[in-house]
DNA sequence: GATGAATGAGCCTTCATTCAT
DNA sequence: CATGAATGAAGGCTCATTCAT
């Protein structure tokens, strides 16, 4: 028990830190963001952070894993609603809002972020963010559009092309829409997104058109 | 004549500077680029640098704007390229195939980059990089698309909305393919991407569907 | 039994804190060698040195103590060679290779090396090395060549002065040698210095000259 | 003018900064020493010090190079009082005397102490106090005797042995009596151990002895 | 008594910025 | 105006030391 209290304590901490270096990051850039805030945010000593994640830039980088693990599950968890089963349109629609919500989820838009900003300097992040959450997400989705395409509700000659599409066209005007973020896009706003997304892309691609 | 040798001496370092300064912040991005590096790249002394531009802000400002207008003009040159004559398709996939030519350009990955990562610094950067590059091309587009529509070679309710898919299906994949800029993209498959995204685009839009 | 055995740990970790403590201060210097250092180096935790010494003075102190005493020894093993019988030169050359090689013991540059570096801050170290040390030697050299004096064998009017004479012609040389104890004195070239150094000694000391 | 001015403000600022710097080290070692400390002697801000120098370690070496400079500026004028007229015993005594006051002077002792201090860690600065300093001095030393050896006013088969002894007497017992440079010498002290050191080495190597 | 974790103070170094020339 | 020198404010990281188990 006692035991279990001072482990709890440890992982607590840890987590803490994650928390707080992520939201800081998220709210100052890397650069800017100091370790001794980090800190202050999480309620531990400035040392205790050095403890657990020996600098600075170890600690972004297990901040950006944890969130990206968290965007992965989310982002597979709206794929894996497409099923072959139900009203196509509906389903898509209903896909393509909620692929539409993740990506403007302030936690995406901040890891994209810090993404771009520390590319140059960390180039490995783009294994976590892209190879990570990015490819595994366009994959499902291509996974899951040919087996419409077997069920004959589709008709694409290269699924992963028709997924990069769908795609392109749900969140490819959110960057301008939301301002790069910085604008909350409202929810009947998405819908329609989602709507002339899933339109167009069945306009294309629906089997017998 | 002196004179005249002299401003031109100004106007040559205070390009010089807003060189490097590009150079230097799309290298190592705002917060870690030091203002002596850029001073020393321009060949000029820092207290130069300050002369001209007052403080790195301002100087990170002056750099985005300059960046900017050449990002714009190149756009516009790409989309001004769609007329109501000639073959629709050949003329899309050259538009497309110019336009996913401006965005991979090494520089807009730069200009991205660094909206990105200073956008919660200096939230105004936005106005420079969207407000006056990215609407002005999509209404552009818009504009070329409606005209297409009215020439009964299209078929759009919305043309912004059909600019906006058409940006989708153009450059959606372009992050994920060449790693957020960290690959080049050949131009062959930069082709590809132009045609298929065409291809669809039309499937969904051409007239008499 | 057991509390035997345990005690006997204690006692092993204790001196085996000291040896490290000792290895690490001569191997990097009191202010950069690391309490987590030696604590590593001994097989302890980093808090158990702290509940044998309390804090990093009182270990230096500790150690100084330890490697103080073993040198007494051994400088006054070497004195006490001097007898009033056999051959004076030959045993003069002895006592003085056995002294020279005292003085550039590993542990003897060490131990002067550490003395140096922290006399400002810990004044009362001269006590130990000088008082306990340099002092009590000098002292048994001057008492074995009074009596040879006694015995008709040398001609010094003080012997303390001879002695200090002595040491100096041994010593004096050592460490422009040894380039400070960095460089290793050969046998042979030990010898010599004793030789040499036995030599003036005699020329100027000698009964009967 | 006012270049000079300016320069000389700089030249000021850098002497000042060298001279803060030894009297800091020398003081707290160099460990403990810090540039801020450092930077408050000389009146500068903390930055300037990083401006002429570079780092901490390019300060210690500078401030070596200087004093090191000095001492072997003073000990050369003390073995070139020795010629080959007037009264042998007599200027050996004035030489020595000269020497004892070098060695025992409080910069001497400093130098000493931080480089038996730093010797671990840099271990070239050996080159500057040994190679630099001591070597010279005693060949110098050696030079002058074995000109008074072919003056027939000494005899030595070994000049740099002859020189080492001479050294060894004047200044092997000074650590000793002086408590590692602790405590003061008094004139009349110093010129007694002159006095005895040059007496046995005359008796040792005095011609037509 | 031994340990792992936590802490707070401090230190070297950097950097944007200003001043005197 | 251009420059070299100077500065003050941080910031990343370390380390001796202490608690709770």
């Amino acid at each position: 028990m006692s035991g279990t209290r001072a482990a709890r304590g440890r992982i607590d901490k840890r987590a803490a830190i994650l928390d707080a270096a992520y939201t800081v990051f998220a709210r100052e850039g890397y650069a800017q963001a100091g370790v001794d805030v980090i800190a202050a945010e999480a309620g531990v000593a400035k040392a205790t952070v050095y403890n657990h994640f020996g600098d600075k830039e170890t600690l972004l980088r297990a901040s950006f894993d944890a969130v990206a693990d968290e965007a992965l599950a989310r982002n597979m968890a709206a794929v894996e609603r497409l099923s072959t089963q139900g009203d196509l349109r509906t389903m898509l629609e209903e896909v393509g809002y909620a692929l539409i919500r993740c990506y403007c989820d302030e936690q995406s838009w901040a890891l994209r972020r810090l993404l771009a900003a520390e590319l140059a300097q960390f180039p490995d992040l783009l294994d976590i963010v892209q190879g990570r959450v990015a490819d595994k997400v366009m994959e499902s989705l291509a996974d899951r559009l040919a087996r419409l395409c077997l069920a004959g509700r589709l008709r694409a000659a290269d699924p992963l092309l028709a997924a990069e599409h769908l795609a392109g066209l749900l969140l490819g005007s959110l960057d301008r829409r939301s301002r790069s973020g910085t604008r909350e896009i409202p929810d009947m706003e998405a819908r329609e997104i989602a709507a002339a997304g899933v339109d167009t892309f069945l306009r294309a691609f629906a089997a017998g058109s």
